[in-house]
RNA sequence: GUGGAUGUAGCUCAGUAGGUUAGAGCGCUAGAUUGUGGUUCUAGAGGUCGCCGGUUCAAAUCCGGUCUUCCACCCCA
């Protein structure tokens, strides 16, 4: 039989040791600093019911889900009728009943739901866990990738808006990103749509204004047209687009075009509250108002939160938002929430690319015993044990190899010091302590080797 | 889902008028060094040329399909 070539699924990565003790380095970073602002871990399962997770992301979303096949003889139960029509859709609905997860928040209003009866509220979580998206990969895109969750349900307050972009702040000044947060409201938005006149046009609106980085005013307004908006709102919607300054002159400004929304005034509102808390704070990381900030799920209805790096050109790496309704899909209603998205996997591309992980962050243990043969080992043994006793990390290695190899592999794995006691130490009651950076080496008793490697 | 590029040794890549045993650097293994790695020198192992099919006396090379990775669009962390 041929060996068949081990490979894994499009958009998915195995992660090495050293990838692993980078990403722990992000991990750890984010959720202490979660810890330090009072939230509390959950998990839920990969999996959620089909059911759960269809309808909560657009139609975009619905096409990105990874749909698990039913167990069983799944075909049989299926009608004739589908199957003949071809009607894929009504296909998946007999043959798939689950799904693996698009996102955090949508199984989190799930579990709040689920579990009312068990919080107290306002419930601050956090929840740090892969999810998949059956998107086509590409460079800081892939299928499988983790989300660091941070939200606050059963709570209007905006200082939880303000709470969340302090962590921002602290996340990314521990991990020496330089990053930016753009702030939008949905609000604001809805009223752009409502004083132009195209309130039914709100997603084509949005869409088009978002690109306009990227393909500047021209382009967006064409993209519109073409969308069907009228020339007239178009024109309406040109001091916005065009809209640049300091905070303190777009403001009034904005305010004076949404003057016959009170939707727009409200988001208006809100959005300046937000920022002057964050005045007042005086945080690390630059924030700025983004009118043309779209991003975010279809559930969001208020606030809307984007952090890019500065110094990399990458997509966005946190990004969230308040959602006033979503456990109310789940049969809760009134329970607003609001929350971010740390994308570890972008994060880690970005510290790549800055080169920021710092050096000590390492994957081995800090002393490697030589392996001469059983007698030695003997008299090694004990040490070892008393060493990670003393909180030291410490190996034997397994085969009594050629030293060469051994020291070689201690090498490769950047293990800084190494033990060698043969004959001769054990002899003296020594051991010899070579350090691996410097070349030098020295006889100690056992109790100088812990006390010099602690 | 749409459009474009890519795939040769473990890694980074050479290799077309189709033509014997497909190359380099790094890495790996062994020796120089019978208790000393990371430097040096010498030797060696390692390849279904992504996969399937077609054209041809002959295909890594030309053609079709398929998969992978990457880029743009869409959308998003």
């Amino acid at each position: 039989m041929a060996a068949q070539k081990p490979s894994i699924p499009k958009g998915t990565r195995d992660f090495s040791p050293i990838e692993m003790v980078r990403r722990n380095y992000i991990f750890d970073t984010i959720k202490g600093v979660f810890c330090n602002y009072g939230y509390q871990p959950i998990e839920t399962p990969a999996m959620e019911n089909l059911s759960t997770l269809i309808g909560k992301y657009g139609d975009e979303g619905d096409r990105l889900l990874f749909k698990i096949l039913n167990s069983g003889s799944y075909l049989e139960k299926v009608d004739d009728a589908t199957l003949e029509n071809k009607d894929q859709a009504g296909l998946t609905r007999q043959i798939s009943e689950k799904g693996l997860r698009y996102d955090l928040t949508v199984p989190f209003a799930r579990y709040v739901v689920q579990h009312r009866n068990d919080i107290s509220f306002p419930f601050k979580r956090y929840q740090i866990q892969p999810v998949w998206r059956a998107d086509r990969p590409q460079k800081g895109r892939y299928r499988e990738f983790f989300q660091c969750d941070v939200d606050v349900i059963g709570s209007d307050s905006l200082l939880n808006e303000v709470e969340l972009i302090q962590i921002i702040d602290d996340v990314f000044t521990k991990l020496g990103i330089k990053a930016i947060v753009k702030l939008n409201n949905r609000k604001i938005l809805a009223g752009i749509a409502e004083v132009i006149g195209e309130s039914n046009n709100f997603g084509h609106i949005t869409v088009a204004m978002d690109k306009l980085d990227k393909i500047g005013i021209d382009k967006v307004n064409e993209e519109m047209l073409a969308k069907g908006i009228s020339k007239k709102a178009i024109d309406k919607l040109q001091p916005i687009l065009s809209m640049e300054g300091k905070l303190k002159e777009k403001f009034p400004l904005l305010m004076d075009i949404l003057k016959d929304s009170p939707t727009g005034l409200k988001g208006c509102e809100e959005t300046k509250a937000v920022m002057c808390h964050l005045k007042d704070l005086g945080i690390n990381t630059k924030f700025e108002l983004d009118l043309t900030l779209a991003r975010g799920l279809d559930y969001y209805t208020g606030a809307i939160i984007e952090v890019k790096a500065v110094d990399v050109a990458m997509g966005s790496i946190c990004g969230g938002g308040r959602y006033d309704d979503l456990t109310g899909v789940f049969g809760l209603e009134g329970v607003s929430g609001v929350g971010i998205s740390f994308g570890a996997d972008r994060i880690y591309d970005v510290l790549m690319e800055l080169n920021g992980f710092p050096e000590a962050y390492q994957a081995s243990s800090k002393v490697m015993f030589v392996n001469f043969g059983d007698e030695e080992v003997k008299y090694c043994l004990p040490v070892i044990d008393k060493l990670r006793k003393a909180g030291i990390n410490a190996e034997l290695y397994p085969d009594a190899a050629r030293m060469k190899k051994q020291l070689g592999w201690a090498n490769n794995k950047g293990i800084p010091f190494i033990v060698m006691a043969g004959t001769e130490e054990i002899k003296n009651k020594k051991f010899m302590l070579k350090n691996m950076n410097k070349g030098e080496q020295e006889q100690l008793t056992e109790h100088e080797l812990i006390k010099k490697l602690k």
